[in-house]
DNA sequence: CTCCGGTAGT
DNA sequence: ACTACCGGAG
């Protein structure tokens, strides 16, 4: 639709309207859009890392009603932590948002720095995620893009393209962010890339990024999962009550269980495991 | 069965 | 550049 290169004032200003008409008319409402405060933004987008807005909704609210701010994150037992991430998946993420809390208490004064380039050095927070806390956080103008954000570009500024690098994306995002609203615009974006994802499916694989997912059924990742839910209804157990369950090769059950010790999920004190 | 997705490690 | 990491919806 349009040319890459020059992107008027009047492109820029068109396009921004385009996205914020469709967002006024159809903008998604949720829990972690209404109650903004800098911990619930880095709750809700620790959720949101690969893992679908409808899920997190309910979740979210589940998880700052049981642990309503840093102070109490930091607090609590890990236990209760991964117990209150169970649904959503990949569970580093709760043991990261734990040492994320910890950090805050302990290193910031209980308050979170409002800077990129600090909440990187978090855990699980990378440029996509610290970027986004600081917009909707603190409505600072960051530059970043995710799936949403990527087919929003890719559809009105490389039509035709493929195998489109985020690097050319980048410079545009910069150039088209309303600074009067940084939290409206990534919101309407975002949006905008979803309806997209409906309307043209096909705008995904166009990224330079895109990467068909492996099977699940069968995987490591199955089997943490399993392994975690168990420990979390069972207290503790030994490694034979684990290889019975799960009906699992014992030497694969024994990688796999002194990997979930390394990464601080779990810890084996005579013959038992449990959670860490 | 297939689909989705950001970070970190290699 | 490639892969491991999860669980739910369709």
């Amino acid at each position: 639709m349009y040319k890459n290169e020059g992107l008027s004032q009047k492109v820029v200003k068109t396009f921004q309207n385009i996205i914020y008409s469709y967002f006024k008319q159809y903008g998604r409402e949720f829990p972690f859009r209404k109650e903004i405060s800098p911990y619930n933004v880095v709750i809700s987008e620790m959720m949101l890392q690969q893992t679908q807005t409808n899920r997190v909704a309910e979740k979210f609210q589940q998880f700052i009603r049981a642990f309503p701010d840093f102070q109490a994150l930091a607090n609590a037992p890990f236990n209760d932590v991964l117990k209150a991430w169970q649904g959503l998946g990949y569970n580093r993420r709760a043991v990261a948002l734990k040492a994320i809390a910890e950090k805050v208490i302990s290193e910031f004064d209980g308050v979170l720095p409002a800077d990129v380039e600090v909440l990187k050095t978090f855990p699980q927070i990378g440029h996509n995620t610290a970027s986004s806390i600081v917009a909707f956080a603190f409505n600072i103008p960051t530059f970043f893009v995710e799936v949403n954000i990527r087919r929003v570009y890719i559809y009105f500024f490389f039509p035709g393209k493929s195998s489109v690098r985020d690097n050319l994306i980048i410079p545009i995002v910069r150039k088209t962010l309303d600074r009067s609203n940084v939290r409206k615009w990534y919101y309407a974006l975002m949006d905008y890339g979803v309806m997209l994802k409906k309307t043209h499916p096909e705008l995904t694989k166009k990224s330079a990024h895109y990467r068909k997912q492996s099977k699940f059924k069968g995987s490591t990742r199955e089997i943490r999962g399993n392994i975690l839910k168990l420990l979390l209804e069972n207290k503790s157990l030994m490694e034979s009550e684990l290889i019975k369950k799960l009906k699992i090769n014992p030497e694969l059950l024994s990688e796999i269980l002194s990997l979930l010790i390394k990464e601080g999920f779990i810890k084996q004190e005579d013959n038992q495991y449990s959670i860490a």
